[in-house]
DNA sequence: CATGAATGAGAGTTCATTCAT
DNA sequence: GATGAATGAACTCTCATTCAT
């Protein structure tokens, strides 16, 4: 954890990330690398091999940074709406960020790397993403707050839809307005109010 | 249009078109291209200049190709519920046909070419998509088939929608039976049932 | 001299002179002279089989069309003075026009060709003035006009001159002033003064 | 100065220096210059960039190498008969050697490079062959060996002739003999005798 | 461990030249 | 004669990767 090697690893990480934030996935060479940390060619080699395992490593810390939105406020006694408004929120505050973020080069990544199955972090995230709305929705159903026949196919499409969303905003651009839209309609889908 | 040079460039952009769908957008060389074609490389260099170019023709050809789908249906008096279900599974089948899809090498030719907004073929369809959804939709309103308040709100999230399955077909994968319940989920957003 | 072929073959002279000024010699390829001249590259190889071949057709056509200055002038009664003054500002004019002249071309073009010694018409023509302006001197000392040992070595050395200054006109640039004072210089070295 | 880099581009500066005298400018490719070097094509990258680069540093080196002929020879007490003597004769062998010289090369790098005005080293030392001698020339002037009304106009006379006299050399070829003759006249015309 | 010079494969691109029509 | 599509050699330049120090 504290060992030397172990802090360079991350130092590297660290330094990797605004590069992929900044250049995508697939545009990012050894040598940018190698200059954004001011080490040497051989010394970067000695931790990762080449930038795909280098870039995992960067989503795999990402992962642990990442607070899990909707268990964190569950603790209250939030109304499932106001849940519900504050996951889509997260998500458009995610979206709108897109310079600062990696779903670029994490798309980029995830269309040169479609082999990977199930031993894919962003795919994990995405079947815990679906597991926690299904469990919102449902206890939504059961305080009559929220109405939906069948909460596991609507969490899904739910998770599909911001997919779309993100994809969307990386390529023809979507505007916060745009998004506050969208959040109206999906709350209304549930026959939730946005207050 | 039957002269040899158009000939010539619609052999290419066939043949191309093939490689785009095994390899994806940037991993095309122009070598592939006149490997797969049996060409010069000089040859090719007086059709298309890089694989940019190359791509997009391929794109406009296969927006050629594209049918119409639901102006094409709206001759008959099919019911608004029986159209949207066309549309949905006339989806279905683009999103499954994956392998022989470009979908994979257009995400990542959009990703790369960001900047392009507007006169982007891509984009235009989509945006074509969503007017056709709302004129669908609200037909439907009018016709008292359909529920629904925003007709336009719902024409974009159904191609947000839309481009998240996509996606997701395209990095963890989905199964024919994934979509249909998606379909059924997405028909019942509206207050339809799939027969 | 009227037959087609004559003729298109001056067509094609005409045509690659434009070029050959606008981007010296060895920039020229067979590409531009075709484009130039609105031929087939098939067409172009009838006539000549590479820019050195049409630069050299060129620069025949180019002698022919110069006006031997100095003898032109000698008809006259001029004073020796007046026609080196003549000849000089003769020298001035070609120098200034450089945009319009060939001289960047055909040093390129000498550069490239050192091997033809003899045979080749600038030197021809540098030795042709180098003639005349011995003849031109003879006549200045007869006449007790001007003053010079040794008219051949004059002759020789103003050559040199005119060449350097073509040169350096063509390199580091060189003012119509500048001009001025060199020719008001040269003449001095003969006893002649600038009227 | 003696690091290992700098050792090394002096290598390749040197090794370049023949391709340039054997081939000229424009026809030197990075290939010829990896080749002389028995270096990789990468390697030589690491150093330089392209050939423009290359001749430049071989100017470079060139211009450091080259003795400020008139000032070294100043120091003593001889004549200004002598130092014009010395100068020029320094510019015959400098001529003569054409061979082994960057003479050819140089032109063809002006030729191509004319916007470049006064960062330019050949054009730098032009100007400072022009200073050097209008000195010269005044020096004589006050002692009463040199017969001059403009020294100035003179220098830069003798500078362009000089460069005359190189440009011929490479296009038509010069001899000692030619050389010296030329001399003889050029000293002439400043009163001096060839001792 | 760390360095960074060196390698060489391979992508992109341009052109002179040929040749079937 | 005339065309222009096609060829392929040659050049530039970039990178991942290695290895002596």
């Amino acid at each position: 954890m504290g060992d030397k090697s172990t802090q360079k690893k991350n130092y590297i990480i660290e330094k990797s990330r605004a590069v992929f934030q900044k250049k995508g996935y697939r545009a990012v060479t050894m040598k940018d690398i190698v200059e954004a940390c001011g080490i040497s060619r051989g010394g970067l080699y000695l931790y990762f091999s080449n930038t795909k395992e280098l870039f995992e490593a960067v989503l795999e810390q990402e992962e642990k940074d990442a607070k899990t939105t909707i268990d964190a406020s569950r603790d209250n006694d939030t109304t499932p709406a106001t849940l519900m408004f504050i996951y889509l929120n997260e998500q458009k505050k995610e979206i709108l960020k897109k310079k600062e973020s990696l779903s670029a080069a994490t798309y980029e990544y995830l269309f040169e790397n479609k082999t990977a199955k199930n031993d894919n972090l962003v795919i994990k995230r995405i079947n815990s993403d679906i597991d926690e709305l299904e469990k919102l929705i449902t206890d939504g159903v059961k305080q009559e707050w929220i109405d939906c026949d069948s909460p596991r196919a609507a969490a899904k499409n739910l998770v599909y839809t911001i997919e779309g969303l993100k994809v969307t905003a990386q390529t023809m651009g979507l505007t916060s307005d745009d998004l506050d839209k969208e959040i109206e309609y999906i709350m209304g889908t549930f026959g939730l109010v946005v207050e």
